[in-house]
DNA sequence: CCCCCAAAAGGTAATAATATTTCATAAAAG
DNA sequence: CTTTTATGAAATATTATTACCTTTTGGGGG
């Protein structure tokens, strides 16, 4: 959707620009974030070049002219800069580290908004929409993800539970029958464990889910692979932000099923917020 | 330190507009990316206001007029944040619940990310440090918030636990004595039961840190309040983003405490992630 | 209840700032 | 010695800002 990155284009293209045209290159990589305030007389003299000049070089980079330059310029560098910080150096101090961990987390979150199937979320909505009985597995923390579901998915009227003990797990998944649902909630999806857990449920006819890594063990052992390709961080230092998707990814979930339900569901929601009312303070 | 988004910020003040003013605004909430590239007449007449009166609201946001306004704006749009301006509507189809849902999660966590004390987070950091023992507590679902804690914290080699019931919680805060934190996690910080909890453990001489809303009686009941202002949610189909606000605080206070240790804890770390391997297929 | 004033809001038109085009000139290539 | 290409000066067009004037609004006295 959104073109090229312009500084990378800009420096991609160094080589074959003239003479005018790289001074004002120049300029404008050595300070993109000063060329996207000035104006271009400014810019102009800065690179020693007249003005037109400056306006043939926006228009060589298919911009309509300076103004519509510098808010692509503008686009980039905001874009460019949440990319290149985002992983945690051991100097860094509070502030640094902390919006490294909130922007790759926002990051992740973009990313998997704007590449997620749409096709395969109503898919497994449908499935948990005719559910009779919903299981979450989770181990280590997508066994708090998988807690986390289960206080979502519990409104609904039908037996939910999770469980994060393999044993436990082994025994359900060999239990189960058509109209069970395994959602198995898994960062790697190459967990042992989990993979034979899926071979197990979908032996005994269950319908198995599995949020997951594309093209890991678990996505290919299960009926409905929905996986979420979050990029892996590297860094010893960086959170994974799999857990953050995947619980949004479960809110998704949850609000489909609750709109498939329709509006006579609604006081039933009302009614187990109520229930929590006495437990509280007044609100101020 | 980031600048707020400019998108949440208009929409933040819009009660506090005049006539022709939330009239811009409408108009360039209602398509921000056409704002950026349209001049100031043509938005004052697609506002049905006059070309001063479009300055006078560039200026109203601290920009240094329209030009510099719209570069603000296309900033904020690349940041990867999309402004939400509505909640989920009960005829939303998948496209529309999804990107309200992840937009929305986004939204809040920039907004923390925004105006979070950072002198705070050093704070608790200091006292995370400093600790002999971590209880994490939480309800509902903060409990998952806080068994996530659990299993981020467990890796700095000293006692941590979470617990979600009640009356575990009010034993452990009895027995608290100094060099104990507890650690309590409550979306809207008005659970009695919390509040009782961490008066208990107070007195114990522990210390109380409560992950919460601001102004709450449990942020007046502990020792270290560590508040977070995520807007509430009104919305039935809305599901909560404080829990995912929450989450990724902890991501934050547990690298503050990785970072603190230093780099020879980095062989600890190194060990933890190595022992899962044998739980694993290989990676491709 | 009305009138008048003060303050705020909003618009018109003049002005200033900024960008773009046109055209002329100089340098380089053929 | 052309022809092409690169570049800048100046004119023009576009766009934004300012100054100032009109209208509206709300709040006391008369």
């Amino acid at each position: 959707m959104q073109p090229a990155n312009l500084l990378t284009v800009i420096s991609d293209q160094l080589p074959n620009l003239n003479c005018s045209e790289s001074k004002v290159a120049a300029v404008i990589l050595a300070d993109p974030e000063a060329a996207t305030r000035s104006s271009i007389a400014n810019l102009a003299r800065a690179a020693a070049v007249s003005e037109p000049s400056v306006n043939r070089f926006c228009k060589r980079f298919d911009t309509a002219g300076f103004p519509d330059f510098k808010l692509q310029l503008a686009r980039s560098l905001a874009s460019g800069i949440r990319f290149v910080s985002s992983s945690v150096d051991p100097g860094d101090d509070v502030t640094a580290y902390t919006s490294k961990i909130f922007d790759s987390t926002i990051n992740s979150l973009a990313m998997v908004r704007d590449r997620i199937s749409h096709e395969r979320i109503s898919q497994v909505v449908d499935k948990l929409v005719q559910a009779k009985r919903i299981y979450f597995f989770g181990l280590g923390a997508s066994g708090a993800v998988a807690r986390d579901a289960e206080h979502k998915f519990f409104r609904f009227n039908l037996p939910v539970s999770y469980h994060d003990d393999v044993l436990m797990q082994r025994m359900l998944a060999a239990t189960g029958s058509a109209g069970d649902i395994f959602f198995i909630i898994s960062h790697t999806g190459r967990t042992r464990e989990l993979v034979e857990v899926a071979q197990a449920a979908r032996a005994g006819g269950a319908t198995v889910i599995a949020l997951t890594a594309p093209q890991s063990p678990l996505a290919a052992a299960c009926t409905l692979p929905f996986t979420v390709d979050v990029p892996e961080n590297t860094d010893e230092y960086m959170p994974m932000s799999s857990r953050i998707v995947h619980l949004v990814m479960l809110d998704v979930l949850a609000t489909g099923v609750t709109l498939r339900r329709g509006a006579e569901f609604l006081p039933h929601l009302e009614r187990i917020k109520k229930s929590l009312q006495p437990t509280r303070f007044p609100a101020p």
